[in-house]
DNA sequence: TACTATTGTTCTATTAATGAAACAATAAGG
DNA sequence: CCTTATTGTTTCATTAATAGAACAATAGTA
C-alpha cells in the first residue's frame, strides 16, 4: 500500500479559514493556543497540495492571494459545515434524541414502569420510545435494540453484549391460603415433592430445578405439576387461584401478601435471587438516549424492590 | 502549548461518508488503496470525539447508527465542499484564472508585445491582464504584482525574489549617418572623448560607463553630451535626428538600422550584453496564470532578438 | 455441523507530524 | 538612523499516526 498520508485536506483548508479569520498565524496560535510552527508548516503542505499559495506573507502582514481568495469561499463552507456538525454532536450529548429501542420481559412491565415511561417522555422529548415486550432473548444488535432487560440468576457471558445489574430480588415459595389449607403447610423441603407446584420455564425450554437454601442447609429437588409456563406473572394468578406451590419473586407478590390472596411457604427457605439485568450492545459509546434511559431505570430500579 | 492533536476532524467525517458510500472498511480499503486498520482507528477516534457510536460493526455488515445517520447529512456536505474544491483547484492548474498584474519596461513594449498579449488573452480567457508600464523598479510583493521584466546587464540577487532570463542582447554603438558625415566617424573608442554622446541613466540615479571591447582589447570611458535620460527610445529617437553616439541593444534598433536610419559606429566594439528578465515572487507554487504568462514570454523573447 | 472466505480489530516496528526554541526579516518607535 | 518588538520560518528531539500482518469473529456453503 503505497503512503498516501491523509486521504482529504479539509482540515487543512479549515485552519485556512481560521487563519485568515484570525488575521495571521501568530493571532490564530494565540486564540487556539496551538503552535504557530504547526499552522505554517500545515498551511505551507496545503498550498503544495493545491499547486498554488493561497497566502503571501510579507513579513508583517498576511496577504490572501486571489487564488487564495477563491478557495477561501469552500473553506468557509467546510468551516461552517463542521461547526455545525460540532454543534450537533454536542447538543445530542445534553439533550438525547432518535428512536429508543427498549427489549423488556412482559413482567416487568407488572412492576411500576409506566410512572418511569412518562417521567423519560417528559424528560427527553425528542427521543421516541419503542418498547418490545415478549418473554425471547432478542438479538440486540441484529434487530437493533439500544438496551435490553432481562430477569435471570446470572446472564452467561456475551463478548459483545455488556450487562449490568439493576437490582436483585429475593425469591420465595407462595401459595394461597386455601390452597394450603386443603393440601397442608409443607414443614420441610421434601414435603414439596408430595404438593402441586408450578415451575417456570426457562427461555432454553429446560425445567429449572429448586434450589432451596435454609437454616439446616441446602435441598434441591424438581418437584412435579400438572402445569408449567414461561410467565411469572401467570404463574402468579395460578398460585393466586389455588392452582399449587409457586416459586416467585417477592417484589412481584408483594400486593398479594398484603392482601392475603398469596402467604409464604417454608418461609426461612429461599430460592437463589435472581437479578434484573441491563443489557446492552458495548460498553462504551453507547448513545445518549440510552445513557438517560438507564440511568433513569436504575433509580427506579434500585428505589422499588427492597431486597427482601 | 497543549497537545490539541488536530483541531477539526472534517477529514475523519469526509472518511466516514466515504466509508458508508463504499459499504464497508475492506471495500473502502480496495477502492482507495489504503489499509483498512487505519479506517478503523479513525472511525473508532472519530466516535470517542463525538461520544457516540457512528456504525454498528456487525463483523458482516456495517450499519450506520441513526446518530450516524444523522452526522452522515453533515459529512455528506463536507465531502461534496471538499471535493469542490478540490476539483477548483485542480481546474485552476489546467485553466488559469485571476487577475494577473504584470510590470515592464516601457521600451520593451516597444518590441513586438502586442501579439504577444493577444495570444495570450485568447488562449487563457479566465485571465484578466494588468500591464503597468513604468521604468521604476516596482515591489512586487507590496503592489502584488505577479511577474515584472527587467532589462539589466546583471541582476542584484533579492533573497525574496526570483529572476529568470529571458534572452540576452547584443550592444552596439549607433549613431545618424547624417551625424557622422558632420563629425566624422570615430576609429577606435578613445576618439568617443571627442563626440557627443547620449549617456544612459540607471535607475539608481548613477551614470553608467561605457565599457567597450574589441579586437584589441578594453576600453572604458564616460563620454560626455549635453542630454542623458532613462529612456532608450528616447535615446533611439534623439540619434536618429543626429544628436549623436549612442549605445543600444542591437534588437531595439534593428528597424532603423535596415532602413539606414541609423548606423554602428565603432561595429568591431561591442559593450557588455544585457539580459532581459523575468522576475517573479518567490519560485515554487506561482500562480498557474503567471507559469502560463511566463511560458508564453519566454518562447516569445527568446525567438525574437537573435543574439548579436 | 464443520469448513472456508471475508469481515473488522489489535498489535508493533516504522514513518510522519508535532511543538518549543532559535532564527531571519521587517515595520514601528524613539 | 538605529533599536526594539513582532512577524513567519526553520530546526530537531519528542510524540503520535501509520501500514502491514496476525487475530478474532461470523455469514455463507457443502
Amino acid at each position: 500500500m503505497t503512503n498516501a498520508s491523509h486521504l482529504t485536506d479539509a482540515d487543512d483548508l479549515i485552519l485556512f479559514a481560521e487563519v485568515v479569520e484570525a488575521g495571521g498565524f501568530t493571532a490564530l496560535s494565540n486564540r487556539l493556543d496551538l503552535p504557530k510552527s504547526t499552522m505554517s508548516r500545515r498551511i505551507a503542505a496545503l498550498e503544495a497540495k493545491l499547486g498554488q499559495r493561497l497566502l503571501t506573507r510579507t513579513t508583517r502582514r498576511l496577504v490572501v492571494t486571489d487564488f487564495g481568495e477563491r478557495m477561501l469561499e469552500h473553506a468557509r463552507r467546510l468551516q461552517d459545515e463542521w461547526r455545525a456538525a460540532s454543534a450537533m454532536a454536542q447538543h445530542e450529548q445534553v439533550e438525547p434524541q432518535g428512536l429508543l429501542r427498549v427489549s423488556l420481559p412482559p413482567d416487568l412491565a407488572q412492576l411500576e414502569l409506566s410512572s418511569l415511561l412518562i417521567q423519560f417522555a417528559a424528560r427527553y422529548p425528542e427521543v421516541r420510545v419503542e418498547l418490545d415486550l415478549s418473554p425471547r432473548r432478542v438479538d440486540l444488535l441484529a434487530e437493533r435494540f439500544d438496551l435490553a432487560v432481562r430477569i435471570a440468576g446470572q446472564l452467561p457471558d456475551d463478548s459483545t453484549l455488556v450487562a449490568r445489574k439493576l437490582c436483585d430480588m429475593g425469591v420465595h415459595l407462595y401459595a394461597s391460603a386455601a390452597y394450603l389449607r386443603q393440601f397442608g403447610q409443607p414443614q420441610q423441603p421434601s414435603d414439596l415433592m408430595e404438593h402441586t407446584c408450578l415451575r417456570l420455564i426457562s427461555s432454553t425450554g429446560e425445567s429449572v430445578a429448586w434450589r432451596l437454601h435454609g437454616p439446616s442447609g441446602h435441598w434441591e429437588g424438581l418437584p412435579s405439576g400438572p402445569m408449567s409456563s414461561n410467565s411469572p406473572a401467570l404463574q402468579r394468578q395460578l398460585a393466586v387461584n389455588g392452582m399449587g406451590i409457586v416459586a416467585l419473586a417477592d417484589v412481584l407478590v408483594s400486593q398479594e401478601v398484603s392482601s392475603g390472596r398469596l402467604v409464604q411457604v417454608l418461609p426461612d427457605w429461599s430460592l437463589p435471587r435472581v437479578a434484573a439485568w441491563c443489557v446492552t450492545p458495548g460498553r462504551r459509546l453507547l448513545p445518549s438516549r440510552t445513557r438517560a434511559f438507564m440511568a433513569l431505570l436504575q433509580t427506579a430500579m434500585s428505589r422499588e424492590p427492597n431486597s427482601a
